[in-house]
DNA sequence: ACATTTATGTAATCTATGTTATATTATTAA
DNA sequence: TTAATAATATAACATAGATTACATAAATGT
């Protein structure tokens, strides 16, 4: 199995994951290369080798922070039959996540690039459409909530999903700003009122 | 009233403006002192020495913006005596401002330097404690209108000018990335019903 | 054992970007 | 008219940051 050649002396899933946390806590254009090299612990030359450069090193960590969000907040939407519950539990998943004391206080996907020089704009971009892939995930969980009667017929899955996705994007920011659990819940709390006013 | 020396060829409050625009739109780590130079349209000694440094400018471009928040959305806030038309009013400044197509659609003091260099997170504290500010400024509007009695005992204004500031964060985000005024207006909307059940 | 392959560390290199030195030009004050 | 003052353009400079060249080390396969 071992092929040829002197085997690599650091884990790629551990470099992966450290880099991970610099490039959540201070952004794509934030983290220096400089900074990658201190945290994974190597130096650059086999880091370059094992992941290429600073661009693929990005991509690899947005694809490795995927399931953050995937088995967090996409499964809490899916965690209860009622609409009200399921959103309620995702709330408190985004709440947890953002304020959670082992990792940066923000979402990776929402802060992470959203100002580059213009030949980084593909990363921009690319956050810019797992944003949308989440706003329509919301979606979709709104128009099962709509199939199983528990919204009423005023209620617009899209304009609910872009509402609750407007709302989280901004506790991203409050959170990096150093919002409390408490300040987030309250703010949660305040947002369910408009779902409950469209349950059946 | 003219001083001695040759007159500058420029005028300072149409660089600023200039320079307010760019870093608007590309925030502070994302626009270069050639983006400045370019759009400013003189020579980087002319600007240096009208201006200081890159952070000298940017600090003065900040200052130059917030008339636009406080002659925008702060004046909105006090619009009406009733609290649920002045947070309509102010909600629809935002949307109005985050969708115009003559300036950039986000919002500076929001998006302008959320992850910067170490060296630069001075730019990153000052925005924070605007946007501190800005909730304030929500929060002294509701406890008038609890003064006024126009809420009822169970409203927190802490509690909803997070939530309203929190909203407006994330909505800088969505008008980034292209959200349409259709779009937030119904996000706004939404969140409007929220404040509806706190009305006395 | 020896050749081959791949990883590693040191140190250099390349490049983008912020900033300034120098000479020149346009103005005011005397 | 001349000296002093301040702005301008060209061009150089400085530095930070990403990337790579080179020599060495550690493994596999024959």
């Amino acid at each position: 199995m071992a092929t040829a050649g002197r085997p690599r002396s650091f884990d790629k899933d551990e470099a992966l994951k450290k880099a991970m946390y610099v490039f959540w806590e201070k952004g794509y254009e934030g983290t220096t290369m400089a900074d990658l090299i201190e945290s994974i612990g190597m130096k650059a030359p086999s880091i370059y080798a094992a992941f290429g450069n600073k661009d693929a090193i990005f991509k690899e960590v947005v694809q490795a922070y995927l399931p953050i969000v995937v088995e967090g907040q996409l499964a809490a939407l899916n965690s209860s039959s009622e609409i009200y519950k399921a959103v309620e539990n995702t709330l408190k998943a985004c709440v947890d996540l953002y304020t959670c004391e082992d990792s940066p206080n923000t979402c990776l996907i929402m802060t992470a690039a959203i100002n580059t020089a213009p030949e980084h704009s593909e990363h921009v971009e690319n956050l810019k459409g797992l944003r949308e892939k989440y706003k329509s995930a919301w979606e979709r969980r709104f128009n099962q909530a709509k199939l199983d009667q528990q919204l009423s017929e005023g209620a617009n899955p899209s304009d609910l999903a872009e509402y609750f996705t407007t709302l989280i994007q901004g506790m991203t920011i409050k959170a990096k700003d150093g919002a409390s659990q408490d300040t987030l819940s309250a703010t949660s709390k305040l947002a369910l009122i408009t779902l409950s006013q469209f349950i059946n």
